[in-house]
DNA sequence: AGATTGATCCAT
DNA sequence: TGGATCAATCTG
């Protein structure tokens, strides 16, 4: 399938992630994550997803300052920020807003033609995501990237719930960052 | 509830 | 340089 005519399906550009990141969050559920190896391409609903917004966000990695490994959070709109968490599992974000100012938010879930892959490690998993893709430019349209298929969610449909696994973080921890579509 | 696993970050 | 920590997941 083409994917820049046929009306409907198209790779989102950099300025859908340059906006506030709140709005990116939810604008990306319904949105179609995909991914293309050798081995074929992939797709996949996204349904939850979390935002971590600027520096003084304790629950975000970019609130202890500018680090390697945070450098990609103050990188420009559009790229992914994907981290070995725990040594063993792997979480893809989305960078948001503009550049130097750290903003990105967490693909929690998708869902597949045939099953809901729940949870930000097993959707890295399923769709061989790893650190090789960190920096990867999502709006390039290889490899990794978003799509808008042109399906409409209604404000409605959407859940904002506080983060996972964020406790640390004190009352930042409950602020309702997190997102869902309501099946 | 407890184990897993290794990169990262910061205090010693 | 050591060790606590961690935006998670699996098993019992």
């Amino acid at each position: 399938m083409r994917k820049d005519l046929g009306g409907n399906v198209r790779v989102l550009p950099a300025s859908f992630y340059a906006r506030p990141t709140l709005q990116v969050a939810r604008s990306l559920l319904g949105k179609y994550l995909v991914r293309e190896t050798s081995a074929g391409r992939r797709a996949g609903r996204i349904v939850e997803v979390e935002a971590y917004v600027g520096f003084r966000d304790r629950a975000s990695h970019a609130s202890r300052g500018r680090t390697k490994r945070t450098e990609v959070m103050f990188g420009p709109p559009g790229l992914a920020y994907v981290y070995l968490i725990y040594g063993m599992y792997h979480c893809l974000n989305v960078v948001t807003e503009r550049a130097d100012f750290p903003a990105a938010v967490l693909i929690r879930a998708v869902q597949d033609t045939s099953a809901l892959i729940d949870g930000p490690g097993r959707v890295c998993r399923s769709f061989q995501i790893d650190r090789e893709l960190n920096y990867h430019d999502l709006t390039s349209g290889k490899a990794l990237w978003i799509e808008d298929r042109g399906n409409r969610i209604r404000r409605a449909r959407i859940g904002a719930f506080p983060r996972i696994g964020v406790d640390y973080a004190k009352a930042w921890a409950a602020k309702p960052w997190r997102f869902r579509l309501k099946m």
